[in-house]
Order: structure tokens, then sequence, then C-alpha cells
DNA sequence: AATAATAGGACTGTCCGACAATTGTGCCAC
DNA sequence: GTGGCACAATTGTCGGACAGTCCTATTATT
């Protein structure tokens, strides 16, 4: 089973002084917004120096419980982007050499539904913010890596859409994985360009409509396009 | 549109020795398993103090990109461990204040597609893991907190199962968000537990016998099961 | 009076040097 | 080869220091 004692951990110092920040910021007794303490001034109140102290915030730093912005000096405290997150994310994955396959599941059981839900809850932005990814495919299509930035802006926009912060989180990281695949598959496919604009086409009409079971279809149709294409890519294998 | 200039981004210096040992990890000259030069080498080779390493080193084991086995001293290169991560996205999930509706329709994308491909690719292992959560479940169940924690690690259990790194490592921050709802829910509503013990016991044996869509079904009505027991103690609402 | 210039004060980013505690290592005895 | 021991290497933490930048309040200017 499991041993009679625990390994006692002796956590040194900058870590507890991180654990200490976040669980205030976690409680919401500092609150976002607020802005922390000088460096000294945490330095004295915790007892330790200012070196560890800035070891310690460099911890909730980087993950995106501080931050500040351009050009301000004091930190404060802020709510983790997903932007930061999902970065994390997808190094993480990147470096656990994920295959095409398990990142296109994923993306089969993710995409229809955020785009689902856009269909339901999306408002003017969204489309705007969507027909200009469209958009955007569509003028520099010659231009791939521009049109797989594209593409992701798509993806980005259906989840944003969702108005479901957990799916577009969950969602974000998969963008960054796709797009080395994308590159790929886009100038070896001939009919990738014009199929990819036709879906985005049906899907971003289908959301405009609240046409939520064709907007899952749609994109249900369009992932399994991805895999097709990248099947004809590595044909053989 | 954009502007004429971007702001010059004058990362300090810690930003960038930090990157540059990423940059080094992630394009594998630096290997998993590799011991960090000591701070005092990289300090040197930086031309910086090593005050300055040390705030960049602890970004990187933040990011669990570092690491280190209990008791020993020197840094070596991990790849990030699926705890780690998701417990940042869970977080900032948490942060945002995510609403049950959103983590419910997450996971009623993620947890049949997980589910679908565990009764593919599952190994007796995995059953095994799969019959110890069940089992946790119907022995504790009593006990809310570890009931809890054994419903948890059933759906962590099938997501293990998928092998679908991409899907377990997307599921994974969802189960932290699911405990505290699940605390309420399954002390308010009576017939909770008797519900979910026969739901898994479905699940894992549509899992063991292989058998896609029945796993996929089965975990859908389970998934669904949760909402309706949300109203329930939310009713009026 | 409104605005612009300026002088301090407060902080951050970075550096230097230092020391105890702990870990890694080479050497020696057995 | 194994165990043990002294010594070197390394980490965690500390104190102090200084330049550059931001904030603020005061002073000078129109």
């Amino acid at each position: 089973m499991s041993d009679l004692f625990q390994p006692l951990d002796d956590d040194p110092a900058y870590r507890q002084v991180a654990n200490a920040i976040e669980f205030k910021i976690v409680g919401r007794t500092l609150r976002t917004g607020d802005a922390l303490p000088s460096e000294s001034d945490l330095a004295r109140q915790f007892g330790v120096n200012r070196s560890t102290v800035r070891e310690a915030i460099r911890e909730l730093e980087i993950q995106g419980l501080l931050g500040r912005t351009r050009g301000e000096k004091r930190l404060r405290v802020t709510r983790p982007q997903s932007k930061r997150i999902s970065s994390g994310v997808s190094r993480a994955l990147a470096l656990h050499d994920v295959t095409f396959l398990e990142l296109w599941e994923a993306m089969m059981a993710l995409e229809p539904a955020a785009a689902e839900h856009a269909a339901t809850r999306r408002t003017g932005v969204h489309l705007t913010l969507l027909n200009a990814a469209r958009e955007q495919f569509i003028q520099d299509s010659a231009n791939t890596p521009v049109a797989v930035q594209a593409v992701v802006n798509f993806f980005k926009a259906v989840a944003e859409a969702s108005g479901n912060q957990v799916i577009a989180l969950s969602q974000a990281p998969l963008n960054a994985l796709l797009a080395p695949a994308l590159l790929e598959l886009i100038d070896q496919v001939p009919q990738a360009r014009a199929r990819i604009q036709l879906a985005q086409q049906r899907i971003v009409n289908a959301i405009k409509l609240k046409k939520t079971q064709l907007a899952r279809t749609w994109m249900e149709k369009h992932i399994r396009d991805f895999k097709r294409g990248h099947e004809l890519v590595f044909q053989g294998n």
C-alpha cells in the first residue's frame, strides 16, 4: 500500500513565500488588480532576504498570477491569461511527442462542441472575429504561414464564441500543435485551401444563423478533413 | 490597423537567460535527464550574476522543464508532468470563476471521447486502475471526500486508458474543478451514490469488452446525470 | 490658475561577496 | 569490490550596493 511515513517536505524558503502569496491570491484576500507590496516590504514581512522574495514572485509571475502592464514598475495581481497558460501546455505536449492522431482526436472532441455552443451564444463581436479570420485566410492563402495562422485564429475565434472559458482554455493549447502539422498539409495537399475555405464558410454561416447542430456537423466534417489530408501527406505509413 | 512600431521588448536579463535555456531544452540540445550545469557555471557562461541565473531557472523549474528528484542537488532536464501542468490550469480556471455549466459542457465534450478511445486501447493495467477507482468508490462512498476523490480517480483512469496524451492532459484540469462541485452534489442528492456506482460499472464493462460506442454512450449518460444532480441541488435557479 | 519643468523618493533589475548545509567524488583501508 | 572519510562542489540564503526608471509633490513658467 502506501508508506507509513510521507517524506517530510522541508520546502526552501522561496517556495514557502510563493505558496503564502499564492494562498492569499487564490483566497481572494489579494484581489485582481491589487498592487503587491514592494519587494523590500515583502522581504521584511516574511523575514527573508529580498533575493529570496524575488525568486518567489518569479514563480507567481510565470504562472500568470502576478503581472505588470507595460512600463509599470510594481507588480499587481492578475488573472492568468489563457495565452500564458496554453503556451505552457502546448510546450509540454510537444515535449511529450504527441502524434497527429492524438491531436486530431482531441480536436474532434473539442471543436465540434465549441462550434455548437458558439452557435448558441455568439455575439456580433464574435461574428466579426470569425469573419476576420476567414477573410485573412482567403486573402493570404498563398502565403502559407499566414494562412496557417488564419486557420488557428479561426479555431480560436470559434472557441471564444462558445462563451465557455473551460472549452476555450482547453482548446487553446491545441492550436500551437496544429500549426506545424498544418504547415505541411496545406502545401502538400492541392485541394486543402479550397476545402478549408468552404468549411469555414459553412461553419460561420451555421453559427451566424444559430443552427447548433449544423455548426457541430460542419465542424466535424472540417476536422475529419484534416485527418484525410494528413493521411494523404503520409500515405504509405 | 496595426501600429507602425511594435513596443520594443527589452526583456530583463533573467528572462533572456530563461528563454535561452528553454530554447536548448525544447530544441533537444539539452535532453531529458541531462544535468544542468551548476548555477555558477551558467552565470559565467551567460555573463550574469548567479542571482540572475537563479531567477531564470526558477521559471523553468516551475514550468516543469527542470526538476530534481528528492534529495538531489543538481537540477536535471525533465519533461513536464501532467500533474504540474494541470494544477496551473485548474487554478487559472478557478480564478476565472467558471460556472458549473461551463465545466459540464467541457466534460461532455472530453469524457465520452476519452471513454470511446479507452475502449479501443485499454490494456490490462488500465482495467486494474479503473476497477481500483470503482471499488474505492464503493468501499468509501460513506466518506464523502474520499468518494469524491474516487470519482475523480475514475475519470483520470479513463483518460489515461484512452492512450491519448492530449485528451488526458486536457481532461486533467477539469478534475480539480469537478471535486468541489461533486462534494455538494453527492451529499445532497440521495440517489447520487447509487447512480454513480451503476454508471461506473457500465462504463468499465463497456471498456473491458472494447465496445467503443457503448462506452461513449454510458459515459454521456453518466455526465448528463451530473447536470441533473446539480440542477436538483440548485433547483429554482 | 493652468501647465510645464524639476527634484526627491521609492522600486526594480542587477551585481558582488559571503557562509552554512548538503551533496558529489576521489582516495584509502580492508 | 565495499565501506568510510575527507575534501571539493553546489545550493539556499543573506547582507549590502548602485544605476536606471517611475511616481509624486513642489517649484517655475506662461
